[in-house]
DNA sequence: TGCTATAATGAAAGCGCTTTCAGAACCCTG
DNA sequence: CAGGGTTCTGAAAGCGCTTTCATTATAGCA
């Protein structure tokens, strides 16, 4: 019933309409040197009229570009993950660049037969969002000179490779600087990551770093994983509570294992924030309808893939980049740490 | 700092180096056609010591077909989206497409110039998000026979284009039976999506339907704008409330829709749902967590993005198409309609 | 008016691949 | 061992564009 896809006009029969040659078609659609009004208004007639389109595979060929950066992504999920995408969208489509997908599900190489369309010859540049690339990868990309930008990750050793990242460190040392000064907690208990995801090594760190400016010795009794995820955090908690592990409150690593912290708190009868006060990390965007409200740390996602986007660019079209700060985070107080409750 | 990209091996290198022709390594390539054995592993060989990547735009150019499919958005947002995105992006890599993600955030022409490289001649096939593609342009596209798939909405009338849609309608129509049957509620009001929203169509003629099979009278001062948003959700509930309008149960059109109506009824100093039954649609992930625990349906979203793609690829692949069943949605019973609660 | 500088245009050579088409090499039969 | 199939491989013609280079039209100036 559907047939194939009727001929498309060309290049030359737009030149053949408007009585020009394929050369001047080409420099009004891509303005790269001057055409008189005359023949350059034949010629955007001519185009309307046949519903021409540029082929990109053709004008990739021949020049060498394709206007395409690559996403990769090791997985599609989470709240975080809509204002990333729709940050990078917008960079893109404002530099004028059309945007790949590539989630990495599995570990088979991107580069191995059979070809995924990625990697140097099929994008002008590659976003690696978190651990979706391998070092060795990345560093053979880094040495042919391939335009590679990071995000969520720094780059390994000794690769200059541009990164996009968020003040990690100081947001969970704010986080936890606050339950302690104002709210006088002194065993404050650490919900990790994933193994090896950097936002939550640096989360750990700012802890650390707290615990040890307030003088409260660091216990490791006190730190479990809670993946980033709302049922693997209420399984830990469970698991504190039934060892005996007591604490005055739950730094979550991130939101949703906050999720998790408070519901597995609540079913074991603790009251949050009175009997146990919990800080999550990220503020998704149910945060705020959590009971209690939940206090967090707030990061400009979608401006880290606009600037991401940007750096990439920049690299493409000029050949060189600059190296951003980590982007800063906020402090948001809600309820789940204590603070506005009637005393 | 960073210099060009150095040249990179291109299939004539492949050949010298192996000693064949290039015919014969894109046969290998490919898989095209049968290249004895001893052949094939000396040009496999050369391909892995000379990091050979096919270039898609030679690729493209040659066989007029770009193994890519577009994905055109109206925005990129809410929770509805990662779990669709992550099935269209399974689908894509199963059968061997790229995915080039297109957000219509502004209007204006994905077809005038400066030309974006979606369309006709740089995708093979489109998927067409909601309402991200006027109906002009669908039926001159339906009409060169360029293959489109629909995806949460319905193709326009006369357009045979097929859709992946899910059961709105009959989810709706549960869940406000429930209300009813189970709960008896009789004053059941409803908070639609954004104007023209094909999900917000059908779920509130579910809900009409409900109430009509029930001899219950449709109300219109019961029905109001939620914006499938919690804020705009909690100034609909507000305005009910200021003007004294009461009604026993609130089916919010969405999840999100449904966070905001509790928040400002518990504002109000009404209690859910001993006082009011609030109801919502899709089970995002932080339905579970709400107090109280939110009754909703759920649609396999992931589910609808694979399928979508099945479609379009065999549209593409094969040239003719099915045209698939709304997908089956699931009544998820909680605590906000009432069930579960201590009498 | 004649000559040169300049602007506008066209001819043509690729870009790197796929895909016919035809030839070469091989394998069976009888 | 001749004849007729199979296989396997290579030559070469594009795919639709960009871009260089040469050419022609136009203008500027003495």
């Amino acid at each position: 019933m559907h047939g194939a896809v009727t001929k498309r006009a060309t290049i030359a029969d737009v030149a053949r309409r408007a009585g020009v040659s394929i050369a001047t078609v080409s420099r009004v659609v891509n303005g790269t040197s001057r055409v008189t009004e005359a023949t350059a208004s034949r010629v955007r007639a001519a185009i309307v009229e046949l519903h021409y389109v540029p082929r990109a595979a053709a004008r990739g060929l021949a020049s060498r570009r394709t206007h395409t950066i690559g996403l990769l992504l090791p997985e599609i999920s989470g709240h975080f993950f809509p204002p990333l995408l729709r940050g990078i969208e917008a960079g893109a489509r404002e530099n004028g660049y059309s945007l790949l997908i590539y989630s990495m599900q599995d570990r088979s190489g991107l580069f191995d037969p059979p070809y995924r369309p990625l990697g140097e010859h099929n994008t002008d540049g590659l976003l690696v969002f978190a651990d979706s690339l391998e070092e060795a990868e990345m560093a053979r990309l880094y040495r042919i000179g391939f335009p590679i930008v990071l995000l969520c990750r720094s780059a390994p050793n000794s690769l200059p490779i541009p990164s996009v990242t968020f003040e990690n460190r100081t947001g969970a040392r704010a986080l936890v600087d606050h339950l302690i000064e104002v709210h006088g907690c002194r065993r404050i208990a650490f919900l990790s990551g994933p193994p090896g995801h950097e936002d939550s090594y640096w989360r750990q760190a700012g802890y650390q770093e707290s615990l040890q400016a307030h003088g409260i010795p660091f216990d490791p009794a006190l730190v479990a994983a809670g993946g980033f995820d709302d049922e693997e955090a209420a399984a830990a908690v469970e698991n504190w509570l039934t060892a005996g592990i007591d604490m005055d409150a739950i730094f979550a690593g991130d939101d949703e294992a906050a999720m998790g912290a408070i519901a597995a708190l609540q079913r074991a009868g603790r009251r949050v924030p009175e009997d146990v006060a919990v800080v999550g990390f990220d503020d998704i965007f149910i945060s705020r309808y959590l009971s209690p409200p939940l206090t967090t740390v707030r990061a400009p996602i979608e401006q880290a893939g606009r600037i991401a986007v940007q750096q990439l660019v920049q690299w493409i079209q000029a050949g060189r980049v600059e190296h951003p700060l980590p982007l800063p985070t906020e402090l948001v107080i809600r309820r789940s740490c204590g603070c506005g409750m009637v005393r």
